[in-house]
DNA sequence: TATATTTACTTCAACAGATGAAGTACTCTA
DNA sequence: TAGAGTACTTCATCTGTTGAAGTAAATATA
C-alpha cells in the first residue's frame, strides 16, 4: 500500500482544514474525522499537527475561535470552534492555485 | 504571480533529481540548471536544498557519485557527478506511485 | 592583461512544520 | 461501573529548507 508522507502533504494540510471551514465552522475532532471521511481513509491527519495546524493559523489570522458548551442538541463536551475570517479565505484561493502551479511542476518529472 | 512554497514541493526535490539521473549521470549545476528549464523557470531549486539532497540521497543508497575533472571536450572545472542506483530507481517508482495517491487526496480540498 | 562573470561547489546556524509519547478529563454506552 | 469514545494539551525531537557567507577555478569581456 502507497502511503502518503508527510513531507508531500505538509504544504496542504492547512488547505484541507480551511476547505472544511469554508461550510461552516467546526472543531478538531469532527474536522480529522471529516478528512478521513472524504479521503476514504487515504489521508488521516494526525492530532498533533491539526491542533498546531490550529495554533498557527489563528496567529496568522486565517481562523479565529470561539468556545462552546454543547452541542446544537446539548449533547458533547466543551468544543473550541474554529471559523474562517476572510484572510483565511484568500490565503484558501492562493493554495488552489498554487496547486495547479505544483502539479503542473511536478508532473514534468513523474513517469507517465 | 503566483509561487510554490518550499513546505509543498518538498517532498518532491528528491525526485526530480532522480528524474533526471535516470537518463544519465549529472552534476549540481547542470541538474539545476535542467530543473530550471524543464519547468520554465516555474520553479528553481536553491543551491543548498540540491546539495544536501545529494548527501541524504548518497546515504540513503539512491545516488553514487563520483568526480570527473573535466567534461568530454576538455572544458570545465572539476565536478561530482551523480549516478542513480537501482535503490534510487525502486525509490523513485514508489514516488510516482505516491504522487497519484496524492493528487487524489488533496484534489478533493481544492475549488474547482 | 585586468576584471567580471560564470561555473561548481561547501559550511553552518536557524527555522518551521510534523510527529510520537504521554497525559488529562469529560461523556456516553453496555 | 468499566470501557470506549470525545476532545483536546504539552513537550521534546527530527527532518528538510534556507540564508548568509565563503572558496576557487574557468571563461568571457574590455
Amino acid at each position: 500500500m502507497v502511503e502518503i508522507s508527510s513531507d508531500v502533504i505538509r504544504g496542504y494540510n492547512d488547505t484541507m482544514i480551511l476547505s472544511i471551514l469554508l461550510k461552516e465552522p467546526s472543531y478538531g475532532y469532527e474536522i480529522s474525522k471529516q478528512i478521513k471521511t472524504i479521503t476514504e481513509e487515504k489521508y488521516i491527519m494526525k492530532e498533533t499537527t491539526l491542533y498546531s495546524a490550529f495554533t498557527r493559523m489563528e496567529k496568522n489570522g486565517f481562523i479565529e475561535s470561539f468556545v462552546a458548551e454543547k452541542d446544537m442538541e446539548g449533547n458533547g463536551k466543551k468544543r473550541t470552534y474554529y471559523r474562517i475570517t476572510e484572510e483565511g479565505r484568500n490565503y484558501y484561493e492562493s493554495k488552489c492555485e498554487e496547486w495547479e502551479l505544483t502539479k503542473d511542476v511536478v508532473e514534468k518529472f513523474i513517469r507517465s
